[in-house]
DNA sequence: CTTGCAGCTATAGTTGCTAGAGCAATTAGG
DNA sequence: CCTAATTGCTCTAGCAACTATAGCTGCAAG
């Protein structure tokens, strides 16, 4: 049995960020040792990792919530946890291509820069004027990761 | 002088978003009508789109402050402009990168779905466990974009 | 035994908005 | 000129996904 610090140490998952994942249900109610404190066993920290792992992969809390869903009962066909990787491949792909258009604008602003004084700064000049982008590709705005 | 609402038609940043930015100081206060509605000139209007050209191109608000800051005193070195681009640039190439093994990480996982029960769907199972990881490029979290 | 870290709860803050309630003002139609 | 629809106003709360703070208790080592 693992205290909440150990658990975080060995998952790589800060400690409140455990009590949060409890608080919001990702995680189940652990046990208490008498003095209250949370006691973790094995098939948690799994759990945990598994979290982890698929945070670090860009998955938003609720298609985790999903997967765990899935994983939880493991006669459902994998077709829904195919069809949640398939969405966030599609998203990760779009800020992809967002990003790197993005990455153009500023390698270009900044290739153009005079080293002068702000008032003839290519950099301010750039981003006030919507005119100068090569190509509007950043129409959307740069949302959440 | 135009209304909220023209100012946001004319920028494409929505009304509720005027008024936050206004409300964090990063647009002055402006004019009123004899009715309590704001008015705003040309010079407000450029300031916003801007802000909102900036924010496509992905710094955070408090950069656009700085930027700004730098603008209204058009006498400074251009050399600080230039320096809070660069740390843009160098943010958007370091989630460039992250989002590249990510993608990969993510097609391995598809091309290795069989398409079974729960049971043995390699989505799950992959992300349950960081060692099927070809790299473990996905180490430090996905923060914002 | 006591000191100091680890744990506890609960609340508030972060970023960049967005949505809603419940009003006042303006504009368009008849 | 009156009414209805739209736009505007303020204020508050909510979103993701945590992070930080305050003020307390538990526990293990010296």
């Amino acid at each position: 049995m693992l205290t909440i610090g150990k658990l975080s140490e060995t998952t790589g998952v800060k400690v409140p960020t455990i009590r949060y994942y409890e608080q919001i249900g990702l995680l189940p109610e652990p046990e208490r040792s008498t003095g209250n404190q949370r006691l973790y066993g094995k098939a948690v920290q799994e759990r945990l990792s598994f979290i982890r792992h698929s945070r670090d992969l860009g998955f938003p809390l609720e298609a985790i919530r999903e997967l765990l869903g899935l994983s939880d009962d493991p006669n459902r066909s994998c077709a829904a946890a195919d069809e949640i990787a398939r969405r966030q491949l599609g998203e990760v792909n779009a800020r992809l291509s967002r990003l790197l258009a993005l990455r153009g604008e500023l390698e270009r602003m900044l290739v153009q820069c005079s080293h002068g004084t702000i008032a003839d700064c290519r950099v301010i000049e750039v981003l006030g004027n919507h005119d100068h982008c090569a190509h509007d590709h950043h129409g959307e705005p740069v949302t959440a990761l």
